[in-house]
RNA sequence: GGUCGCGUGGCCGAGUGGCUAGGCACAGCUCUGCAAAAGCUGCUACUGCGGUUCGAAUCCGCACGCGACCUCCA
């Protein structure tokens, strides 16, 4: 990148609950780990939101210059429903309740994923490890755990330790838990006869007869635990200890501490050095989560077909409006704050349609590469989206004057704008023009150009009743006219 | 119960100890045959009560309200 960043990136540590400078490990290089999705059933908004949070942060670490090899795992074995002992594989589950094919479930999820993730125009990771994929890694793990001590093998299945861990290093640091507070608060203590501490978690688990997803291992057939396959596969691509790795808040406890455990068990050294988690986006102030029934997929929120939405809202209207608050923060989800960044969204990107027919002068009536310092000033303070877009909403505002004739701007400063304004939303927010594509339809276009002359004569000879007829009537079709000193423009509403 | 976090103007949503973020809505004005769009102007908030300070929405304490995690969850 040739252009001039302002300043260091900061972001917040969750391991320190501070914000932090960024600083690679292995610059330009940085490596940054995701955790994906649990491919057994649609996405919801929710699930959007995290996957967004750290595309941002992908767009603005490559845009800032970094080169980054970024980790975002699909999880298709591994995640038990219900209580720990009792535990069911989720895609086993899910295979038996659609009569499929265990790995067709995961195929179908993983095609609807990706169909979620373009949608949003959330970019494709570097690498999509899958956790079946990657069995050898997550036996071999294990192996390590055990040698090592934190990990024992009872009747088949291979628990870690977590008490013999915390008293060697330091366990729930991420999470802010204290071991022996866990241990009180342990709910039901029934049923654990393998384990030996209630904290302990399964890091291989035995495969009863009938289980679906198992392979072989030294502790007999078996699946990995659900914890391990991060911790696995991170190590794998981004090698013992890597630079950053995000996830939703609600991994923190105990997904992420689990991992960090792992990795120490197995390697010797903490995994990760910036922990990143983005907040929940809630509805009517709750969680929005698969368990609460709250959520409703991307397909829903398009056609409006929810009880909990007035009308559809396009998916870069949920871009723009996701964007519109900082990553960890938690967003309530309305619809008159959807209707909100509709509105805004529509007079941003109408902006942007502008700059290439901006007329330079020869004075600068703004300063704009003080708006780009604030641009990057504001992403660089751990990717304040809603900062950046406020400053964006000051360069619509000079397009629309410099548009208007009421400012002027030189030729260099014009481009600098335009250069400016389309890196921001495009590359870095990462929004896209919906619209354009609707009215690429040339018999359209023509139909009402033809609508226009007829209204321009009607206009000429003063009959506003006319000209204001086809107006409306057209309205009505969606369609809308805007009478401008070049002329008559359309769109489609 | 434990841990953590939040409470900002009509709505959404940033925020630094001192200089009214921004978006949407609303009102007025400019432009316009009228609209639309755009620009300008107005709407100056920070849960409550104490405290620290020359000064606090911003720091501290207490209270109230809300949420997340503690079990799978982005």
């Amino acid at each position: 990148m040739s252009e001039p960043i302002h300043g260091p990136l900061y972001i917040t540590n969750t391991l320190t609950r501070r914000k932090e400078e960024f600083v690679p490990l292995d610059p330009p290089r940085v490596g940054l780990y995701v955790c994906g999705p649990t491919v057994y059933s649609d996405v919801h908004l929710g699930n959007v939101r995290t996957f967004l949070s750290f595309d941002t942060l992908y767009r603005w670490l490559s845009f800032i210059g970094y080169k980054v090899r970024y980790v975002r795992n699909i999880t298709d074995v591994g995640h038990l429903v219900g209580d720990v002992d009792e535990g069911e594989d989720k895609i086993a589950k899910r295979a038996r309740l659609e009569q499929l094919e265990p790995m067709e479930i995961v195929q179908k999820y993983t095609n609807g994923f990706h169909d979620v993730m373009r949608l949003f125009n959330i970019l494709p990771p570097s690498i999509e490890p899958t956790a079946t994929g990657h069995l050898i890694e997550q036996i071999g793990m294990v192996e390590r755990i055990i040698q090592s001590g934190f990990g024992y093998e009872v009747n088949g299945s291979v628990y870690f330790d977590v008490p013999r861990f915390a008293g060697k290093y330091a366990y729930g640091e991420l999470s802010g838990r204290r071991i022996d507070e866990l241990l009180t608060n342990t709910r039901d203590t029934e049923g654990m006869d393998e384990k030996r501490s209630p904290l302990d978690f399964a890091i291989w688990k035995k495969a009863e007869p009938q289980h679906l997803m198992k392979w072989p291992s030294p502790w007999g057939e078996g699946f990995p635990g659900w914890h391990l396959e991060c911790s696995a596969m991170s190590t794998k691509y981004l090698g013992p200890t890597f630079d950053i790795h995000g996830g939703g808040m609600d991994l923190k406890f105990p997904h992420h501490e689990c991992e960090i455990a792992q990795s120490i068990a197995a390697d010797g050294h903490a995994p990760v050095r910036y922990w990143m988690h983005g907040n929940m986006l809630t509805v009517n102030g709750r969680k929005m989560a698969k368990s609460e029934g709250n959520g409703f997929t991307p397909e829903e929120l398009i056609n409006g077909n929810h009880k909990l939405l007035d009308k559809g809202y396009s998916p870069m209207t949920v871009r723009f409006f996701m964007l519109q608050s900082h990553y960890a923060s938690t967003l309530d989800f309305s619809n008159a704050a959807l209707q909100a960044s509709e509105k805004g969204l529509e007079r941003l990107m109408a902006a942007l349609d502008l700059l290439p027919g901006l007329k330079a002068g020869t004075a600068d009536g703004a300063d704009v590469a003080a708006l780009e310092a604030r641009c990057h000033a504001a992403m660089n303070d751990d990717l304040n989206t809603p900062v950046m877009i406020g400053e964006l909403f000051e360069g619509v505002r000079i397009i629309n004057s410099v548009n208007d004739g009421r400012l002027t701007l030189t030729a260099a400063s014009i481009d600098k704008l335009r250069t400016l304004m389309q890196q921001m939303v495009l590359e870095v927010l990462g929004l896209t023009h919906e619209r354009a594509a609707q009215a690429d339809d040339r018999t359209l276009d023509g139909l009402v150009q033809a609508f226009i002359r007829m209204r321009a004569e009607a206009k000429a000879k003063k009959d506003f009743a006319a000209s204001d007829a086809i107006r409306d009537r057209l309205l009505e079709l969606g369609i809308t006219l805007k009478d401008t000193k070049e002329g008559t423009t359309w769109s489609r509403s």
